[in-house]
DNA sequence: TCTATATATGCGCATATTGTTATATAACCG
DNA sequence: CGGTTATATAACAATATGCGCATATATAGA
């Protein structure tokens, strides 16, 4: 659950988002990655790092490359605490339907 | 897509996160939500600024009170971007298994 | 070895975030 | 109305983040 901080923290960043979903596409380099965008190579190197502490990007290295892919791992993670939430709003719906069902079937309905 | 810059960082501080699972479990005020935590009560109401400027949390009035409740949409929203990249793990994986199951049943298979 | 390519890091600056204290606003209660 | 409760805002300090520029490191290749 520490792990949390880091890989929302680093998702929040739009550049990094549009990494991430490049990414999803493939394994890609450094250059590869920062060639979409206007900003300099050490910025997209820097983001690429936050990726990889946050654990969302896996590296290895290919002569003077280092290929990023995606890491199952932090994604897995992030998902299991959305799925508190969406659970959560799922169960309201639930109780939603519940008292309209109620309200509809059984208007005034006894109960001790 | 824009709003997830504002969801993601909001879900980056583990007081905030805090809060919203508090908030799976029902509605609550302020108070209520400041309860588990040593930080000052104007410190709570900034983060909850923040979740709801966010869109992640939805507020109504009740006299004085401010209760605030999870926000189905943002919640979405996140989990609609998230699935790309669950998605293209799994597609991943499946391309691995693929290729493993190509390995074990035809070695050295001819293909046109 | 010299040079080009791929990537990382140090520095400085501007801006954002978080927490605290003090105070303001709003509604309830007697 | 006056006091209490619930919540928000302002002002300030400390810290963090993001960018560009210049430069360092590492590998490839002639």
């Amino acid at each position: 659950m520490a792990n949390l901080n880091a890989a929302f923290s680093a998702l929040a960043d739009p550049t990094r988002r549009a990494i991430l979903a490049r990414l999803a596409l493939g394994e890609a380099t450094v250059m590869e990655l920062a060639e979409p965008f206007q900003i300099t190579q050490p910025a997209i190197s820097r983001h690429i790092k936050v990726l990889e502490q946050s654990g969302l990007i896996l590296r290895r290295s290919e002569g003077a490359k280092r290929p990023c892919r995606l890491a199952p791992a932090a994604i897995t993670e992030i998902d299991r605490w959305l799925a508190m939430l969406r659970e959560a709003l799922e169960a309201n719906y639930s109780r939603l339907d519940g008292v309209l069902a109620a309200m509809d079937s059984t208007p005034t309905q006894d109960r001790p």
